[in-house]
DNA sequence: AATGAATGAGTATTCATTCAT
DNA sequence: CATGAATGAATACTCATTCAT
């Protein structure tokens, strides 16, 4: 039923303490999940980690499962925003659909602990809210595929989706395989090979 | 320390019992841990869904994590099994490595399950045991590169691995995005697409 | 580690409370000591005998073996106090030392039962805290000794030291063998025996 | 209604293997006893440390306490009977109470840790089982008692049943003040002084 | 709004005891 | 007689959540 953060119920009513509270909350939260995960931060920690009482934290939250969505919401949005400010500089071309992978890439370099904990806790959220968070990577991909579909003609339109979709969990991947990939790869070296593998292969592609 | 299935301790003797009971302790796990995760799985639930009491439970194994080994261990091990199968089969060849990865995409349709568990919960392991435990994937994505290494002439070594990792993850996603992907393809117009994809764009990366 | 009820960490910060809570617990724990010793007595036992629910209990002690500590702490400061309010009374003297080995005395017929449960249950803390325990007891023979050495000329020193002991054990014994002592003396014909073997065998012992 | 050792249910009929068990078991038991005490000790450790199965324990008792009982009766027999033997050596004599009292002390040196063992556990035997196994140690100190007043005109009776107690329990003490006494004293030198001290004192008290 | 003491349901784990083989 | 696998009641301890101040 949750649908939104604003529908995480609070008994504070000035909504920019609000703001401040859950803030604080988000950032203590996400230092303690990087390091034990969800099941194995207790509220009290949270609480503590945020600056304020066990009391004061159930003031702007209603479960333990609210941080967390709290947390994957957080982190979406500023994988979100920075992925649209990047996709909004210029035109459809060639040049701009490659910065924007590129970009990518650069993301989740810069954010791979939230990255590990987004995707490694989401499953602790229930059906309802984790539809919800997951609606923005939908969105992201989707963007995606649009701007490859109109750099390039005659693509494969079965395969550029596919591809849309790999080039996001190849940046899931440089976080999550980091003990391997991270030893051979710069990131920017590993940007220049994805990105070559996935135009070429998707340009090479028979249309169907 | 655990580097093996044989060094969880059981204060039972006969070692075909243990396999038994330690093959119903797995099947009524994953069945739980597909359900609900390991976390949210009390070890009375495990005993009962093996069909044996809590006390008994504990003779096969020494902690609850044990039984989480036990999981992935196994998981891995059907994977493992498979994949080496496949392998198996011919000489290095351009059909050889398509066959493969193919029969590696319908194993990851068949194992779906599975394998959102074991990714999902591997994090629950202590370090070294998830070492243990990820280094037969490490393995298979080895084999699998020197597969498509011997299969062509004049490849990007880099470009390769990261392929053999691509190949992998992209099995992975189909479990984990098939809310999306299997809404649109078949398992066999996925293999077909992302065959595709890696091996079109792998030729055609210049050799640096 | 610990060396001092004040090292015994609780969830609860203010201090007055603290020490209510557990007064309350070990007023509760002695009455269930007496019964059936720590070992038989759960811990939810001692929260409800406390007058307060399990969660509490646990905020005002780290582990069961906390409350045999401030259990065996407070009975023996108990003794301690007694003994060394009847100790400052006078200079030293024949008549003050037999005053204070018969207070002694009563003051172990007073405290039978925490006796009991004291050295029953002592055995029961690790080494460091009993030896933390355990020197208050040691301190006290030591200045019942040194009241001796002071208040006689010419005695023996190590009989000096082995009549203290001996009159330590001797109250206890007074505990221990009731079943046997208290039906043939009261209190104080045992004491007023006790204290003329003891004096009168020092008396005699020749001098090394 | 424990009344003795026979008593005790073994569901095995043949007499000399149950005493051979019996005596694994509570060899076993005593090693295990001494270096954990009876609540930290497992019944599976004890069958271990006795040679043979769980099962087979449970053929040869009841209840974990009747290893405990077993143990206890054994100490007190062993007690007993070198008491009992150093008692029978001579008709009563001045010479006689001392040598008595002498090897007793040196008996309770000797079993030490049986004895740290019998105290620290017995208060597990349930009333009954308590008072008959205690019923040994009363029937001794009645010995000694007869013993010094036979040996000696015109004693204070009351006195000399207190000093036959002391001497009883001042023989624990050395056990369980060892790390006081066994610093500062050998054996010897403590009986002696314990000697002079008891039989001094009972001899100048003025008989009632 | 903030605090933190109180609550008690929940959970992993142990261990005495039984009983079929 | 001996074995050891099976049992499940028992128990210490945790932690999300509430609510009076």
């Amino acid at each position: 039923m949750v649908m939104d953060k604003n529908q995480i119920i609070s008994s504070v009513k000035d909504e920019d303490l609000i703001k401040k509270r859950r803030n604080q909350m988000i950032q203590g939260a996400i230092r303690l999940f990087k390091e034990k995960g969800f099941h194995r931060t207790t509220t009290r920690e949270i609480a503590k980690e945020s600056g304020f009482s066990i009391g004061t934290l159930y003031e702007y939250i209603r479960k333990k499962e609210d941080v967390l969505f709290l947390v994957c919401d957080y982190i979406y949005d500023g994988v979100q925003e920075r992925f649209e400010s990047a996709m909004k500089l210029d035109a459809p071309s060639k040049e701009n659909v490659e910065a924007v992978i590129r970009s990518y890439y650069q993301l989740m370099d810069d954010m791979q602990e939230e990255i590990l904990v987004l995707y490694q806790e989401i499953k602790g959220l229930n059906k309802e809210t984790r539809k919800y968070v997951l609606k923005k990577e939908k969105d992201m991909v989707a963007m995606l595929e649009k701007l490859i579909l109109s750099s390039y003609a005659n693509l494969d339109e079965a395969a550029a989706a596919i591809v849309a979709n790999n080039i996001f969990v190849q940046g899931h991947m440089w976080a999550f395989r980091r003990w391997i990939l991270q030893k051979s790869f710069t990131i920017e070296e590993y940007a220049n090979i994805q990105i070559n593998l996935n135009l070429n292969g998707l340009l090479h592609m028979k249309k169907n």
